[in-house]
Formats: structure tokens, C-alpha cells, sequence
RNA sequence: GGCGCCAUAGUCUAUCGGUUAGGACGCCGCCCUUUCAAGGCGGAGAGACGGGUUCAACUCCCGUUGGCGCUACCA
């Protein structure tokens, strides 16, 4: 049932990324529709942090989304970083709610404890895969009695809970762009609920938190479209009223595959390194969301608040176009007056601790003024213009160069932090996997990441530059060997 | 494999049954100009395919093909 915009209820949306790696360009997209149906409708946005996977989620992370998100120009009325009274904001500090919902949903018999083992689940799957059925959780717990589950479990006996689903029926998805998206049960999965670690899936707490919260509109990626029947389902049993869906397209690469790190740069503060102007960004990525006017195609967000039309949105996943951005970037730079210009280009990059550290690492370098800028100019750059050419001082063959830049890139990712005291670690640690004498491979690491087998030092320098950026510099270096395949990444990060 | 979403130029899009299918990026050319940009002007370039429905289909319906997503105790 669909809340109208204009109906009673106050509007509240949310973005709730997950704390598991660099903050995403798509989170910025699904962020700034969120902001502007919010603002339009007079509502509230708030940031809500979904790191109920353990494993996964990082605090580091947590922060970089922050930070980013703060880049982009964006701001929410609530969120764990400004409060709000709806709180708390992030799902780990809201553990003890979900359990009692689970419990809630079990006691009513709308869900039961599985007792199956992951070895079991991964047989069974097989199996389905091998007869070529579709993969569910076949009901082997279904058959516990409540009281013999209660035992289990009070035994100590591990669990996860999970929810029923009807066996036959069509559960109808309204999503405000798409109209109506029919699902039969049968095809819906017994969807786990709360993990083994006491710590619910997406799935409950998405429910949970969207109703607790009060969120009005759930506007989020195309990848939740078939995992909205359980929602619905998880409101039905809660009696609770659900939200207006909207499932957004997903960004896509040049070749139309879901917009990912490996073929393309998605980071948002990779932008901000690349010196993108957050209004340009958020430009850029309004255009996939309304579409202008003829030749009203530069718009702020106040504009694209007014232009916003959630049915109009149109459904085709968008390429991130980067050359449509650059244009944009140059009209918005153009735009500035010389001040602005001075003051901006000074924030992004020539601000006095920076540069300090800069003339720090020059000084014993240089012989004469006019050495810096040729010097330390690779800092203050983008891309850089390798070919295969610049590694022609390198001992290494092909293959181990290549293996060579692959494996710092992937292990760098891996990485919490990224310093020079990690950047140092995991290089040379690369090293002495291809037993290759760091010498002879740091020159390879010099020219893909300064353009030079001269130049100030490396392990400084990559700091200085920041992860996307050196991500970057890895990808554009292995390009004219051919990238590496995902084949080979897989062997390789054996 | 199963389920679902999507489908106008290389890319982002407009069109809500009747248009010479419009705009933007990119590309090409011309103008401006000490160069290069920027800017101005112009050009090439599109309805995946096959069936219906209709006086009329890019637009509605069905199928095919293709792309994408989901198919985890990840989100």
C-alpha cells in the first residue's frame, strides 16, 4: 500500500550503507534521491549504518562513508554522527531490538529456529544445484516442535532464525517506478533472520529500523527488487504498515556490468582526490535522476529537488559516463571566479601541512627552485601517461610486472588503513611472494605510481596520494600489459 | 538453471498512438584566435528482432534476443 507524498505522514527516507569498504558512488546516487525526496516533501533524510556483518564492517569505514558523504555537499537530519531522536543509528548498537523482534516472530509462529549446519546447507544446495532446481532452504527445521527448539537452543545448541513463507500464493511488489512486480511465494526463500551470532541479516533489520524509524519511502539499489517480498512479508507478520518502494537502477561500467573497482574507479573520494568538485558530482549524478530540460542540463540540487520525480526516473541502468562528468567539471570550474578558483584548488590540495611535508621530502632533492614543480608534480596529478615504454628500466619480464602491480593493488584494498607503514608492509610482501629482490621491484612501483624511477620516496608518496588514487595509478599502469583477467585474479590471489 | 528487472545514436536522455524522433556529452568540420584550450556555429549518428492490436506504433500486448540483478548465517 503507497503512502502518498502528500498524505498525512511526515516523509522520511534513509540511505543506509554498509560500513564494508570505500564509500561508493552509488551510495552518493541512492543518498542524494533520498535527500531530495526527503527536502521536497518537506521530510527528513537520515543516515543509518547497516554493519550487522561482522566480519565485514570496519570503523574505518564507517568514517570514510562519512567523510565522503560530507564531501559530496550532502546532509541528513539524523544519523549516528548528529543523533537524533529516533536513535541509535547504527544497527550494531542496536542488537538487543532485533533479538526481540526475532523472538517476537517466533512466538507467533511466523519464523523458527534452523539448526542445520552450513555443511548440511552447502550439500543440500548441491544437490538442488545438480538437479537443476531452484536453490532454497528445503523446511528440514520446520519440522522441530516449538518446545523441542526451545530446548535446542536453551542447551545451547546453535541457531539461526528463519523466517516462514507461505507455500503457495503471489506476493505483489508495488514499486513506485515500476508498478506492479508479482512474486510467487513458492519462489521466495525461508530467508535467515538472525545469524548464529545473535546479530540479524539485512533483512530483519532493514524491516525493523525502516518501521522503528518511522521511514516512509524506502528508495534504494535494483538489487533489493527480489528480496522485497520478504520484506513485506516481515511487515505482514509484524502487522506493520510498509513503506513506498522504489528500486533505483544500478550505475553501471562502459560495458554495462554492474559499476565495480575493478574496471572502473568508484569511490567517491577517488573524485575528490581527482579534483572533481562535489557540485559536479552530484550534477552528474541528478542527471541520471531527472531529466533536464533541453539545454538545462547545469543544476544544482535545489533544482534537481524541484525537478525530482520519482515515477519519471528513467529505469535503464546508466553508464557512468566519466567524459560527461569531465565536461561538467570544466563548466562548473569555469564558472568560479578566481578566488574561488585559487581557494578551492588551495583546500584540495596546497593546503600548508601538505605542502610541508612536501618540501620536506624535495628539499634534499633539489638544486634549484624551479626543481619543485617538476619534482613534486605527480603529487598534484591525476592519471599518469605510463606505457610500456616507462618500465623499460625494470629487470622483471612482463608476466611478473604484471603480477606485480596486480597483487599490491588487491592487497592494498585489503587493507583497513593505508599509510606509508602499510603501503611499506604490503609491497614488500609482494616481493617476497615473487621472490624478487624489493630493489629490483620498487622501480615498478615508482613508475606506476609517480610516473618516474626518479622520484621522491615511494612508501611518502603513496600516502600522499591516498588509496583511490593509488588504485588508480595501479589500473592505468597495468592497462598496456592488458589488465589481468578475473581468471587470473583468482590464481594469483591464491 | 530458477526468479525478477530493463531495452531510443558510442554514452546520458526527451517522446506518455499521428514529430523531418528533440537535447546533452563524445566525435568531425567551420569561425574566433600568436598556440592550445575555452566559446560560437554546423555535421554525422538511434527506436534490438519477430509477431500482433490499431486508420496509425518508438510508444500498447505477446514472443525472441541481449544486458543486468537476486539466487549466503553479505549487504
Amino acid at each position: 500500500m503507497n503512502l502518498s507524498p502528500t498524505g498525512a505522514r511526515r516523509v522520511r527516507t534513509r540511505v543506509a550503507p554498509s560500513p564494508t569498504g570505500d564509500p561508493h558512488v552509488g551510495t552518493a546516487y541512492v543518498a542524494l534521491v533520498n535527500y531530495c525526496f526527503a527536502r521536497k516533501h518537506g521530510g527528513d533524510f537520515i543516515l543509518r549504518i547497516e554493519d550487522t556483518d561482522r566480519a565485514r564492517s570496519t570503523p574505518e569505514s564507517e568514517r570514510a562513508i562519512l567523510e565522503a558523504l560530507h564531501w559530496s555537499g550532502l546532509s541528513w537530519d539524523e544519523g549516528p554522527d548528529v543523533g537524533g531522536p529516533f536513535g541509535p543509528y547504527r544497527q550494531s548498537d542496536r542488537s538487543a531490538i532485533y533479538v526481540r523482534y526475532a523472538d517476537e516472530l517466533l512466538a507467533s509462529g511466523h519464523a523458527f529456529r534452523c539448526f542445520c549446519t552450513p555443511e548440511r546447507l552447502e550439500a543440500m544446495r548441491a544437490a538442488q544445484r545438480a538437479a537443476g532446481q531452484q536453490q532454497k532452504y528445503d523446511g528440514h527445521c520446520l519440522t522441530v516442535s516449538p518446545e523441542e527448539s526451545a530446548r535446542r537452543a536453551a542447551a545451547g545448541e546453535s541457531f539461526v532464525v528463519r523466517m516462514k513463507v507461505p507455500e503457495s500464493g503471489v506476493c505483489i511488489v508495488h514499486d513506485l517506478a515500476r508498478g506492479e512486480i508479482p512474486f510467487e511465494f513458492s519462489t521466495v526463500d525461508m530467508q535467515v533472520l538472525l545469524k548464529s551470532d545473535g546479530l540479524p541479516t539485512y533483512h530483519l533489520a532493514n524491516v525493523v529500523d525502516d518501521h522503528l524509524m518511522e521511514i516512509t519511502h524506502v528508495i534504494r539499489g535494483e538489487e533489493w527488487v527480489s528480496s522485497a517480498p520478504k520484506h513485506l512479508l516481515l511487515y505482514e507478520y509484524f502487522g506493520w504498515e510498509p513503506p513506498a518502494l522504489m528500486h533505483l537502477p544500478l550505475l553501471r561500467n562502459p560495458d554495462k556490468s554492474k559499476l565495480s573497482k575493478r574496471k572502473n574507479p568508484t569511490g567517491i573520494l577517488f573524485y575528490e582526490r581527482m579534483g572533481y568538485l562535489p557540485e559536479a558530482l552530484l550534477n552528474f549524478l541528478g542527471l541520471l535522476l531527472a531529466p533536464a530540460p533541453e539545454g538545462q542540463e547545469i543544476f544544482g540540487v535545489d533544482v534537481l529537488i524541484e525537478r525530482l520525480d520519482l515515477a519519471k526516473i528513467s529505469l535503464g541502468g546508466p553508464v557512468f559516463d566519466a567524459a560527461k562528468l569531465d565536461w561538467l567539471n570544466g563548466q562548473y570550474l569555469r564558472a568560479l571566479t578566481t578566488d574561488e578558483l585559487l581557494a578551492r584548488t588551495a583546500a584540495w590540495g596546497f593546503d600548508r601541512t601538505r605542502l610541508e611535508r612536501i618540501a620536506e621530502l624535495a628539499k634534499s632533492r633539489i638544486e634549484r627552485l624551479s626543481d619543485l614543480a617538476p619534482t613534486a608534480g605527480y603529487l598534484f596529478a591525476g592519471r599518469l601517461a605510463v606505457t610500456k615504454d616507462s618500465f623499460a628500466g625494470t629487470k622483471l619480464d612482463d608476466d611478473v610486472l604484471r603480477k606485480a602491480l596486480a597483487l599490491a593493488m588487491w592487497r592494498l584494498d585489503a587493507e583497513r588503513t593505508f599509510d606509508k607503514e602499510v603501503v611499506e608492509r604490503v609491497l614488500k610482501g609482494v616481493g617476497e611472494t615473487l621472490a624478487v629482490k624489493f630493489r629490483d621491484l620498487s622501480r615498478v612501483y615508482y613508475v606506476a605510481m609517480t610516473g618516474s624511477a626518479t622520484s621522491l620516496p615511494l612508501f611518502d608518496s603513496m600516502e600522499l596520494l591516498g588509496r583511490d588514487l593509488c588504485r588508480e595509478r595501479f589500473r592505468v599502469a597495468l592497462d598496456p600489459f592488458g589488465g589481468v583477467s578475473a581468471k587470473e585474479q583468482k590464481e594469483w590471489m591464491r
